[in-house]
DNA sequence: GGATCATGTTAGGTATGCCTAATGGCTCCC
DNA sequence: GGGAGCCATTAGGCATACCTAACATGATCC
């Protein structure tokens, strides 16, 4: 799953397929209002550009738009990248989480077949990123997941996936790495408010997670 | 020596800086034509740049191009980023030096001021990269270098510094790793073709080096 | 002194990837 | 059925960083 022999495909036809791919694996409209918000580029940027990749054969474009298998090859590519140097930059130079986001966002780009392939193996074949979220082509199978809010008060809980939505609140990496919010940290939800937002106690800390975040942390019931 | 903050200069800007910076340093002609020959672009795009690079104060143009302090400071942490990427990826992923060569340049442009410091200290504060070249910053002082052709048959040398000419060369760096004409090897010039071919011991092994190469390599002699 | 060569500049053009302003289409709700 | 809101597109521009063709300039050589 590395052969990408990065063909001169514009970092922006990346971005474009990554944020397509990753609208998808949040489960949300993958219209082309969601990807000018979530690339902070204006509605006409966008429209031109869906034509663009359509033409390269990289999306089927409509309402929903749809990653062609080519297209779906190059953003798988560009998000193993992304989380890889993700654990790479963590794991081997201990940057903290937000750190890692936002250098990966670069280096997504700069990285080839040959460094991908020295990253998997002195990372012994990672399987998710480090805020739990899956490496494409590591062949790993996600166990079921529920949200945060959803797990019932009282109830012990495993966090297991940060998804990449979050990742794009400002702030909100630094305040979960250091709420200890973290894949395979376990807690207790101590309460859940009308508006989702859930107390849990973790490390014997208590702490109040909004309803954008709790709704979209996912755990396992333990 | 790492606190620059990458002020969006364009990668453009970053890559005639580093030129500019590495043609001084292989005393060659510092001129337009220099440089469009380096980063194999036409001289017009060289002439255009140079009043972009004046206008941001970044250089002095006149026959002779020179960075002020500022583009001095930005050559420097490109110089000093690609050669800190290079020791990385051939010391803790095992690049070749070829490949280490061309990624490099790809990862001085997306190295931040906090991988920078990371990667320093991983490394162990390296002086020099793989290929012998200075580290800017670093605070290395290189010895007394002469150049490979001019030792003399008969004596023995240590290899020192693979100058950045060298490594635009097709091939060049491969073919130099794998005769082990690697920086700290130590060898004995045999014979000295007129026209600049030297030949050499390494390892037991007799390789000819041509002139363009034999002239370049810079050595110590023992 | 005139040709030649290397060098730099001008002029005009292209592709990329953005922008704002304005327009067109659709859905939902009262 | 007529707004109000979203959504997408068109039109017109802009900055970046290239390109080729043509021209200007200065040094060197015979």
């Amino acid at each position: 799953m590395s052969e990408y022999e990065s063909p001169e495909w514009h970092p922006a036809f990346e971005e474009y397929c990554e944020t397509i791919y990753e609208l998808g694996e949040d489960d949300l409209d993958v219209i082309q209002a969601r990807i000018a918000e979530r690339m902070e580029v204006s509605r006409p940027a966008v429209s031109e550009m869906m034509k663009r990749l359509e033409v390269e054969g990289l999306i089927e474009a409509g309402r929903e738009i749809k990653l062609t298998e080519k297209g779906m090859h190059l953003a798988e590519t560009v998000v193993r990248r992304h989380r890889l140097a993700e654990c790479f930059l963590t794991d081997v130079l201990g940057l903290s989480w937000a750190d890692a986001h936002q250098e990966a966002g670069k280096w997504e780009h700069v990285i080839s077949p040959t460094v991908e392939k020295a990253m998997v193996a002195r990372l012994n074949d990672p399987t998710t990123c480090p805020h739990g979220n899956p490496i494409p082509g590591s062949g790993y199978e996600a166990p079921d997941l529920i949200a945060l809010e959803a797990i019932g008060v009282g109830k012990e809980f495993e966090v297991q996936r940060i998804p990449e939505e979050l990742e794009f609140a400002e702030g909100m990496l630094d305040f979960l790495e250091q709420s200890s919010i973290i894949p395979g940290s376990r807690g207790t939800v101590t309460a859940v408010s009308p508006d989702g937002t859930a107390t849990v106690t973790i490390d014997g800390n208590a702490v109040g997670v909004g309803g954008f975040a709790s709704s979209r942390i996912l755990v396992t019931a333990r």
